[in-house]
DNA sequence: TGTACATCAGTGAACGCGCGTTCACTGATGTAC
DNA sequence: TGTACATCAGTGAACGCGCGTTCACTGATGTAC
């Protein structure tokens, strides 16, 4: 093979994703900002020129946590979409997926909550960049269903965008609940679920 | 009068003020995680230790501003809510409360939204107390109105919740076109209209 | 009204500290023959 | 397979700088008589 991953190739690799978990970890308190390059590779246990082997600068990492954290997110979403059922079984899978997904990877979605509009713009602008991609994909999958035949492509766009920032705020309401007793998720649950199904009926009576 | 506003306390406003006024403008490209106290007081013109006549910290600083940003719009919000009309009139009036809103408050705006998952507590927390505020407030005037007769207070939360959570996204996007040329602001106008035209024939059907 | 004292918003020097970035380096890994 | 050289991830010392906080202070404003 011309492009053997050697020893030193993982080993780069192992030390990057050991400054992004780092990172990650640094953020739940504070936001990108304000996040030391020092503070990173201490918490690392590496010299703080090291970092520059792998980024540029905090916002740089930044920028690579966001693909991170929602790169892998568009085949779950595809997946989702493409099941069978009607609106209000697709509802309840999205939600306990959500829930699922914030129980596993809380920090990566309190990173998203955070610096969707926090106070670095590369970072902000692949944030909305990778959300605008999940808004047009939803689109698309839209078109193949029932529920919004005869729609404007226009509309199916707005109704798409609503699910998406929806979706967001459903994980930001889960990760709220994150150490609250089951009791408090299950109303998050309860509450999410209502929201998504009242834009469900407004969706079957757009045309009327 | 016992409490006359001598000189003395008006001249200590007016730095409280003007501390506030420049830290709201170094918000515009950082979050309050990363602003320094120094910066702030540099921005004004006064010593460092000028800030500890007014403010513990930046922390705190940033919670009068939670204050200054959110608290007058409750009567504003009231007014909406209590005006009459349909439920499209009142969708139209809202959404050009908040465009002239945004363009008159741009650097508030941006700091509610900014700070609003951002990476101090305390800012968080006042954030959300004025937002639980404006939800409880919006379900009493649906109370009274046509729309949500026969609902549950619990669905009628749930409802108020969601067109507050609409404003805070509308107000966002209007703060995102708010260099862009007038089509620019036009489009957003139009999309969080039918976004919360959605949401009110949802509202219509609930009960079906 | 005039005087003597109290208050307190803002000052300025000083402190120790952690920051981001530069630079020449080391030594393990990779490659060419 | 063995050897000689190239690469490059990570090092460690050094730099100048701005940070938050402390302290004793000053002098205009406020108050009591």
């Amino acid at each position: 093979m011309s492009h053997t991953f050697g020893v030193r190739q993982a080993q780069k690799q192992r030390t990057r994703q050991a400054l992004m978990d780092a990172a990650l970890a640094l953020l739940e308190e504070q936001s990108l900002s304000s996040l030391g390059l020092r503070e990173v590779t201490r918490a690392v246990g590496v010299a703080p020129t090291a970092f520059y082997r792998h980024f540029r600068s905090t916002a740089d990492l930044g920028v690579a946590l966001v693909e991170e954290a929602l790169g892998s997110l568009h085949p779950v979403l595809g997946d989702l979409m493409a099941a069978v059922g009607d609106s209000d079984e697709l509802i309840q899978r999205a939600i306990e997926l959500i829930a699922r997904h914030v129980d596993a990877y809380p920090a990566h979605v309190r990173f998203i909550a955070r610096e969707r509009h926090g106070g670095v713009q590369p970072v902000r602008e692949a944030i909305q960049g990778q959300l605008t991609r999940f808004a047009v994909e939803v689109c698309d999958d839209l078109a193949k269903r029932p529920e919004t035949a005869g729609w404007s492509d226009d509309d199916r766009l707005m109704l798409a965008g609503l699910y998406v920032d929806q979706m967001l705020v459903t994980a930001s309401l889960f990760l709220e609940a994150h150490d609250d007793p089951e009791a408090a998720r299950e109303r998050v649950t309860r509450l999410a679920g209502r929201r998504m199904r009242l834009i469900s009926i407004g969706c079957r009576h757009w045309l009327d």
